[in-house]
DNA sequence: GTCTATAGGGGGATAGAC
DNA sequence: GTCTATCCCCCTATAGAC
């Protein structure tokens, strides 16, 4: 870890110049495609360099990976446990939060899924940020809704599913959905901040639907 | 290709042994992690039979991957283009094929959909089978209740999107929810029954909120 | 810290015996 | 058709000069 020095206005020392490339590439292309010669490149950087701050390309992704699903997690965890907002406006900042966090890197979701996958050496296992979730105010909240009869299903990971693949499925089935249906970027984005509104709606539809 | 004989009960050929091996590897792994030798191991066979029969790993992955995109789209273009089940009925239908058939292999969506977003030879450009989807009697409904107004959101995309969602998000996710709820493979299994029936009820409700 | 050159190993593919 | 042995390229990682 070298020490970051003072960071005057972006650090911009080549440390942080290869994780960023690393992190471009290994979204796209996932760890086994990726050849470390890709993140040199994409870098601008010499090849042993990468060695020589991370010392292999194993250590760099599992940095990568660590950040990444932190900054997934991150504000949610914020937004899950406060005490003060409704069931229904935590349900509408996180459609809201995450589409936002999701526009700005596409790629992270069909990443973090298909990695975790072949999780061959526990990584994720060991990953602590995952657990507050299933203790949070978010989930107390659910199941007061459930028992005042306001949510029909009572299952709460039925709820989850929704709620995230509402939000993050359409950004993982993008390149289908342009492939077949034609959509084009610029349409896909404006259909994306359409979602943080229909989202909320939707759900609030689905807990009374029986 | 060889050809396949006279098939008495199954075919148990060394041609067939590969391509099962293949797509169980595949499947898991993805395409850039699976080593030729995994393939052989899995299969029992002999790792140069794999290039004998097939010439290449990426032949095989081809075939492989062609196979299973028309799998997938099969029976489904049965149930859009039937012109006497009604648009609900339809709904039922894909939910419950759907869930029935990724119940089989859960791994093929998300290899499908990480494969494809970095599709370097244009393998899934050049796929036949996906163009009905847009011209199917099943969008023709969707259009004639947008226009009657039992629809509130006209934009076809998002409904297919939310479909699609809701049926083949929780097996993507599935290693998370593992993970970070707990839950076991049968408390999973049943949940995916359940949504059969769930997931058509959400659906119509969602078509009318606003 | 950054470069060039190269070691070292893994993995796809094939030659050739049977 | 099936096997063993082997080729050879590509990719990660490191040695060593600057």
């Amino acid at each position: 870890m070298a020490k970051s020095k003072n960071a005057k206005t972006i650090d911009t020392s080549t440390e942080e110049k290869i994780k960023k490339a690393a992190r471009v590439v290994f979204y796209r292309k996932g760890f086994a495609a990726t050849r470390t010669r890709d993140i040199a490149e994409e870098s601008g950087i010499n090849l042993a360099l990468l060695n020589y701050y991370f010392r292999s390309k194993e250590k760099l992704f599992h940095l990568i990976m660590l950040e990444t699903v932190s900054g997934f997690v991150q504000n949610m965890t914020f937004i899950l446990n406060n005490e003060k907002s409704s069931f229904e406006k935590k349900i509408e900042l996180i459609a809201s939060n995450y589409i936002d966090f999701i526009v700005k890197e596409p790629n992270i979701p069909i990443f973090m899924l298909s990695e975790i996958r072949n999780d061959a050496d526990g990584l994720f296992e060991s990953l602590p940020v995952l657990q507050p979730l299933m203790q949070s105010v978010f989930f107390k909240q659910h199941q007061e809704y459930v028992t005042k009869g306001k949510i029909v299903e009572p299952n709460p990971f039925h709820f989850l599913i929704n709620l995230l693949a509402l939000t993050v499925f359409p950004f993982i089935s993008s390149p289908l959905l342009k492939l077949v249906g034609g959509v084009s970027n610029t349409q896909f984005e404006m259909m994306m901040q359409d979602r943080k509104k229909l989202i909320p709606v939707w759900i609030k539809a689905m807990m009374k639907a029986k």
